[in-house]
RNA sequence: GCCCGCUUGGUGGAAUUGGUAGACACAAGGGACUUAAAAUCCCUCGACCUAACAGUCGUGCCGGUUCGAGUCCGGCAGCGGGCACCA
């Protein structure tokens, strides 16, 4: 018999499907819509195996609903715009754009075997002017509606290159040239005002009942909300303009506690200091040459500069406290200012031991006295009261807060304040390959919008990068225009946005991608919301916040139905595509495809290099990447065994949300499976031509053979695997698809049930197998498409067992096994229990305590 | 440093969400078929103890709640994701 032949039957059904247009689809009011979207891709140029374990999950969902009877909306397009694209500009001399359509074409082409229901008619690029220039004009209604403001904000900076580096170039100095060093420095920049979303975008966290509660708990911490107290601090030996120190707090029950005041290098009042303080100036230029990411400023050493001012207590003017300069302090949240009560704060606690400060413990926990208390090199942050703390003593941690906010307010130096962490989205880039800002700068009018007709602003094409910074600042012609509102000689804005902005709403624009505006309000009516998201966790915060924000919005602008402002109804987290590690003996990384296992035992498993024959390193199954080489290419595996195969391994063993390992014992598995359920598909159809009978299931499913076996087995895995389609547990599906295989294959039922049976089995591999099972389907004689089949339903009779099985427990501990009618009462459940020998031998005659029945589930004899 | 996860046999994982731990697979070992190999089929497979039945231990570590804990609570360790300019 014929194997079964991926190469062959793959394609042919590829070019079946593509000319029929099998996943095209439209608006269609008759049917309930279904909208299935996997995060795009970005462009590399390779697909790789986390493209594939991402986009066959969202086939399996597409394929599922459609059988369902869904009118399924799956399309697919690129996350164009980006750094790698102008990296390879620089290092190969090949412009961005040029390098990034070659890159889709090569994407595209690697990914179409893979048989995915995709309607690709609706594929776009971030990268096509068309797309830009409606964000382009969105972003000119935003503005208008007071949602893009600009400020000044701080870059990472390499003044070597006088060029703006990515957080990322930072840290791994990825720079096309080597990084001397980074400083931060203060740029306008443009900003959307999200921080105006931030109570709504919290608040709404908790209707959105089928995200991950660990996304919505990420969110949540991110946009950090809280209540505190801003307290002015009276200042001495202060310059002139500055009276007070305001500061934020969220514990102002430590106030007592306090022993320094501290500022950001950042704050104005710092930076006026500075100017006849050349040590303090040295000190806040020292302090800048870190990075500009939260992680570099919180694990850097911390260090404080004490200057000449004192702050003054705001319940006692005879008590002030020395005020220092501290690198920890972020001028972007607060204040940029605190009080330092070191007992309590852990941060402070370490500043305070450095600089030798007061240590006073104000907050006392619930059981140790007072007396008996102090800090040592942990700050207390527990529950307790208050102590050494004048008239809050004794008062819990919440009464203080209250007594003192009322305290300093009457005063009128305090006024409570709901505060964010979340901060205004800042989009200027200063680079090429991205969206440019439609904006203009004229010398008369200033800051002006490009008019609408004249949009897209599209990117120049000529341009190099044989010199670091952004091109279009050197691009005389197209920096030259004339302004909209006054005619005279005006220049543009050469920031580009942030490429979040450009994946925050294509979600919207695949609902009708050739509209003439933005958006087609009749199509997102139909198609909004998505009903089904899937993507990475490592877009749990920023990509999913901002598409929140971005659909409020475009909703405010009229360009997103109120319905939408939550965009995505269901989101699925999956994890990453892991692989064994090898390295020889030198050290150098190899690839899986160059070593070979020479020996696998329990105790002992080792590989020897092809080329060499010298033995290999095996390292620990990480994420697959380029730079650990332990990467597998998709088009090798297709070319190898098929695409069905490696979508049926990808859904199998492990569950979706976590990681999987990639191993070649697990794809041939995954192919032998495949080709077992093929020769099993001949066999059954082989028996039923000698045999030359009619199909006829009918009489199969009447009341008579509701006690054969195989049709009881079929009928629970369809059950089953219903039920694990519905909840994302594609590997459970899969191994109630092995089960059914080894069912039909060991079944002695007629080739009638057994050919039945058959046909179910291909109809529920097929959003998994979608080749095999149309392969099958049409072996069978059917000359539908099985992807437009109804999905099968279970016969309830089926699945019902007139039987009990009672595991029994003594103390907790599993002893015996009961089988009973589905009826039987407890009273004679328990007295057949006291009756079984296992039992009785552990009772000795003696009376158990408590009998636990379950119903349905299990006992427990406790004695 | 901060926020969020994860941890079950040699391996990936399952466990009706507090009710028989190890479903379904992989690997390994043994056997059948075969001149041989491949392919396929059958058997064994957590550890300890045992001739076998039985029994004891066992879900990263320590403690708690419960008739009963992989599942809930407290603490710890290891690994991973995010930290606002990688996408």
């Amino acid at each position: 018999m014929d194997r079964y032949n991926s190469r062959e039957v793959e394609p042919k059904w590829q070019k079946q499907w593509e000319e029929s247009e099998q996943f095209k689809t439209e608006v269609d009011q008759s049917k309930p819509k279904y909208y299935v979207l996997e995060m795009f891709p970005y462009p590399s140029g390779r697909i790789h195996m986390g493209h594939v374990r991402n986009y066959t999950m969202g086939d399996v969902v597409a394929r599922y609903k459609s059988a369902r009877g869904f009118n399924v909306l799956h399309p697919m397009g690129w996350d164009a715009f980006g750094m790698p694209a102008e990296n390879a500009a620089m290092e190969n001399n090949i412009h961005p754009g040029d390098w990034t359509y070659q890159n889709i074409a090569d994407m595209r082409a690697q990914l179409k075997p893979l048989g995915l229901s995709i309607d690709w008619s609706r594929e776009f690029a971030t990268c096509d002017p068309e797309y830009y220039g409606h964000q382009q004009s969105m972003f000119i209604d935003m503005l208008e509606a007071g949602l893009v403001y600009r400020k000044n904000a701080t870059v990472n900076w390499d003044p070597v290159d006088l060029t703006v580096l990515a957080n990322e170039q930072v840290e791994n100095g990825l720079g096309w040239s080597p990084i001397a060093r980074v400083e931060r420095k203060e740029l306008t920049q443009w900003f959307f005002n999200i921080s105006k979303y931030a109570e709504d975008l919290l608040a709404s966290l908790d209707k959105m009942p089928n995200w991950p509660e660990k996304v919505r708990l990420m969110q949540k911490n991110w946009i950090g909300k809280s209540k505190g107290l801003e307290i002015d601090f009276a200042l001495q030996d202060a310059p002139q303009e500055f009276k007070t120190l305001k500061v934020y707090t969220t514990r102002p029950d430590t106030l007592f506690g306090m022993s320094f005041a501290g500022i950001s290098p950042d704050h104005p009042l710092a930076l006026a200091l500075a100017k006849d303080d050349e040590k303090l100036a040295n000190f806040i230029a020292e302090c800048r040459k870190t990075a500009t990411t939260e992680e570099a400023l919180e694990t850097a050493e911390k260090v404080g500069y004490e200057t000449p001012v004192k702050v003054v207590s705001p319940l006692d003017e005879t008590k002030s406290y020395p005020l220092y300069v501290a690198n920890f302090i972020l001028m972007g949240y607060g204040t940029g200012a605190i009080f330092g009560c070191p007992a309590h704060d852990q941060r402070d606690l370490d500043f305070a031991r450095k600089y030798d400060l007061d240590v006073i413990p104000v907050v006392c926990p619930p059981d140790v006295a007072e007396n008996a208390f102090s800090i040592g090199t942990e700050a207390y942050t527990g529950p307790g009261y208050i102590v050494n703390s004048e008239f809050l003593n004794g008062r819990s941690i919440e009464d203080a807060k209250t007594l003192i906010s009322k305290t300093l307010q009457r005063k009128g130096v305090g006024l409570e304040k709901t505060n964010y962490r979340l901060r205004d989205w800042g989009i200027s880039r200063q680079r090429y390959w991205g969206c440019p800002i439609p904006v203009i700068h004229c010398p008369k009018c200033g800051t002006i919008p490009e008019k609408k007709e004249n949009l897209p602003v599209e990117l120049p094409h000529d341009v190099n990068f044989d010199q670091p910074g952004n091109p279009l600042n050197r691009h005389d012609q197209w920096l030259a225009v004339s302004c909209p509102t006054c005619g005279s000689k005006a220049k543009r804005e050469t920031d580009t946005m942030d490429t979040f902005v450009d994946s925050s709403w294509y979600f919207a624009r695949f609902t009708s991608p050739n509209a003439k505006t933005p958006t087609d309000k009749e199509k997102i009516e139909y198609w909004m919301n998505v009903d089904q998201y899937i993507g990475g966790v490592e877009h749990a915060i920023l990509h999913l916040l901002y598409s929140r924000f971005f659909a409020r919005a475009m909703n405010e602008t009229g360009h997103m139905p109120e319905q939408a402002i939550e965009p995505f109804d269901a989101l699925f987290t999956q994890g990453m595509v892991c692989h064994e590690t090898y390295r020889d003996q030198e050290g150098k990384w190899i690839p899986p495809n160059e070593v070979k296992e020479i020996e696998k035992s329990k105790a002992k498993r080792q590989f020897v290099s092809l080329s060499t024959g010298k033995p290999v390193d095996v390292g620990p199954s990480i994420k697959m990447s380029k730079s650990k080489k332990n990467v597998v290419d998709p088009t090798d595996i297709i070319e190898q065994f098929g695409a069905d195969t490696a979508r049926w391994f990808m859904m199998s063993d492990s569950p979706p949300e976590r990681d999987v390992e990639w191993t070649t014992s697990g794809v041939e598995a995954a192919w032998r499976h495949l080709q077992k359920v093929w020769r099993l598909s001949h066999e059954i159809y082989s028996e039923s031509l000698k045999k030359d009978a009619k199909d006829d299931y009918k009489p199969i499913l009447n009341g008579e053979s509701h006690h054969d076996n195989l049709l009881r087995e079929t009928h629970k895995a369809i059950d089953n695997i219903t039920k694990c389609l519905e909840s994302f547990a594609f590997n459970k599906a899969v191994a109630h698809l092995y089960e059914l295989t080894n069912v039909i294959s060991n079944s002695k039922a007629s080739h009638i049930v057994k050919k039945y049976a058959m046909r179910i089995l291909a109809q529920l591999m097929q959003p998994m197998t979608p080749h095999l099972s149309q392969e099958i389907w049409s072996l069978y004689g059917s000359s539908s498409f099985i992807s437009r089949e109804p999905w099968p339903t279970p016969v309830l009779e089926f699945l019902q067992n007139e039987d009990l099985i009672y595991p029994i427990q003594v103390n907790g501990k599993r002893r015996a096994e009961i089988v009973v009618p589905k009826d039987l009462d407890s009273q004679e459940i328990e007295s057949r229990i006291l009756s079984l020998p296992p039992i009785t031998n552990i009772l000795k005659g003696s009376k158990p305590k408590k009998i636990i029945i379950v119903p349905g589930r299990i006992v427990n004899v406790v004695i």
